[in-house]
DNA sequence: TATGAATGAGAGTTCATTCAT
DNA sequence: TATGAATGAACTCTCATTCAT
């Protein structure tokens, strides 16, 4: 409950921030808003991202097709503001939690577990943003979240690492390389704790913990 | 006449043979089936999953959509061939470099090599077969290849890793969330190579040998 | 912001109220149903089953083919739709004249007097309900509406057959092969009246109604 | 199996009118065109005219489709000789039958007896052709074998029925509907005897005699 | 603000038919 | 004589989107 709140909160400030200088959002726009972007997660979520069209969204959400369109100017609006409500709402989670270390290795560690603590908390979301990032497209067929693009949680990341180089904690390897594995890694324990919801998402992170302050610490 | 009646036998016997035994394929069929699989593996990788259509793939054979319905059953039997044989052939090119080897150190390694060689060398094929797994579902709206379920590739990589506890090489780790994490690990870099292909595959793998090791060994 | 998080629940909670509940169906929904399932009949009857594709009846409707899907979650329902109607308006036609008669021998009378003018009368819908009827098939191949299957026209048939043979006005006979044959009769003439509209029904039925009078009767 | 060679040499007979002028039909074409037309007979008879495609008669005969197109200039050509086949066969079973007797009230029964036998010997061809009847159309949507059209076992009967009339044997009725009244009871009891194959074909027949001897007779 | 109605493109699939061999 | 290969049209059905109300 406290999450759907907090998600309420994040979006009422997106909408205010996307239509500043038009007429202020209503209650219900931002309501509405909320519960679709929330509906386009569980359906995604549930079916699958190719499944997941506006009919299924708009039946989970008892309301009709017109309605999404209203809302959003199209699907991939829809889709596009699914992606960055979790962005923003995992960052909000993990950055306070990261910024309390001072160390590298310590940040690292406050990475990974406040990542698969959110990811655990959030299965259903994880699960329909991972299939978004891996599937959607621009018109002309390029991924729209590709590898390696300016993507600000990897840039995180990398920042974390060579710090991590620079404070001479961690050894000499390639950040980008070891950022783009600690994100495939955190991925993929991911779809498994979606996939099975029985396991213990916190005895992974102590796995994928000491997995990676081995992987690059100096000794 | 009673050659007739003969005659008349011997075509339904024939029949009867005929529906018996399995058609061997032609040499046309053989490489009709090679290039639809190849041009599905294509369209799948430049365009997506989602747009990759019988039309789409068609297109790219040049020739018209009864052709795959004519030598694959359906859409799906053609993706289920596409897996199929990357899978074995990953898995030839892969099996004996690990083989070859005889300490679970040397054959962790001999998998990280000789899997993102195979990948810098089939990046299209790669990108392809990551897009299916994670996305191609059963019509009941199942994923076919979901995280945890009996895999062999990761079954393999499973047993290298238990292997190198047994003999005191490797320290002790869920051998499970560490071959979940090598996969995706690999994975990610695999996008990340398809993506950007100008990058140095070797480099990458020796990052990720060095990182593995770290991550794996008893000190 | 109480106000809010209520609406927010407000919108929930419609949401279920809604799914609950069957939407009652809109007038513009009525007419178009009534619409299309006169158009499928129609084209059937000219057409033949075989031919009647949902791009034919849209045609015939002046609409677009998505809209029939629309209004009928698939051709399979609207057939049925179509089936049912007919079934219904013929019985409510038919059902009263037979009831206002006392004896076995006047009912089996109104019986082929009104299911004749009925036939006479909708020439158009009867071809095309016998035509499904003899060709509308389950997925797995079935008839749907086979022979000796629970058909509540053959079993009324039935009970005024057995009425007749039970106040001793019918002789002995096979019900079932009385009320086949009969239902066959009418049938064929049917199709006959429908092939050549300018026949006379009422002949027809006098002649039926002869026929089938002395076909049971006791002397 | 007699009436598989009975069925050949009909064709072989009719094949060789048909070709007249031209090269005389091998043994092979002979034997071919038999065996495709049973195919025929069999497909539509278990799956239904609709469904009855080349591809599922080539499979039930164990070749190529091309063949049945090599062997008939279309799928229509095919359909039309199943027809004439089935007519022919049929006619050549009841004809004598008929003749035997000399008043029409023993030749409607030899009609009734010998059709109805006929029907319940090949069950399978009949439920076929009755399908094909119902079902084959021109190209430009008319039925090829309307009811009222120029029917042979139509006419056949109707002259029975006229000669009971003249010779003072049967009442006064119109014989046209009588006759298609007695093929469409004819053709529903068919189909019953179809569907349920356990049921006694000589009763029936017995059942159908008694019933229109009674709806024919003078007194 | 929201709905119901309608469209048109495109999906996978089936099919009769043609043709080179 | 027969096959395998290929086509192109038609099929049912799904979908994002538009629009009047």
């Amino acid at each position: 409950m406290t999450n759907t709140i907090h998600l309420y909160y994040t979006l009422t400030m997106r909408t205010k921030d996307k239509l500043a200088g038009q007429k202020r959002p209503t209650f219900t726009e931002a309501a509405r808003r909320a519960q679709l972007i929330e509906c386009a997660v569980e359906t995604i979520a549930t079916l699958g991202y190719a499944q997941a069209s506006l009919a299924q969204i708009a039946k989970r959400a008892g309301i009709s097709k017109g309605v999404i369109l209203y809302y959003f100017s199209s699907k991939e609006a829809l889709i596009e503001q699914v992606v960055q409500d979790m962005y923003t709402a995992a960052t909000s989670f993990m950055r306070p939690q990261i910024a309390a270390e001072r160390t590298a290795t310590a940040r690292l560690q406050a990475y990974l577990r406040s990542n698969i603590a959110y990811i655990a908390a959030h299965r259903m979301q994880m699960i329909a943003i991972i299939d978004i990032v891996l599937n959607e497209r621009t018109k002309d067929g390029e991924l729209r979240y590709h590898p390696g693009s300016e993507r600000p949680d990897l840039e995180a990341l990398e920042a974390i690492l060579r710090q991590g180089q620079q404070e001479g904690a961690f050894r000499v390897f390639d950040p980008q390389v070891m950022a783009v594995t600690i994100r495939g890694a955190i991925d993929a324990v991911g779809r498994l704790l979606v996939a099975h919801p029985n396991l213990d998402g916190e005895a992974y992170a102590r796995e994928l913990v000491m997995l990676f302050d081995r992987a690059t610490r100096k000794e």
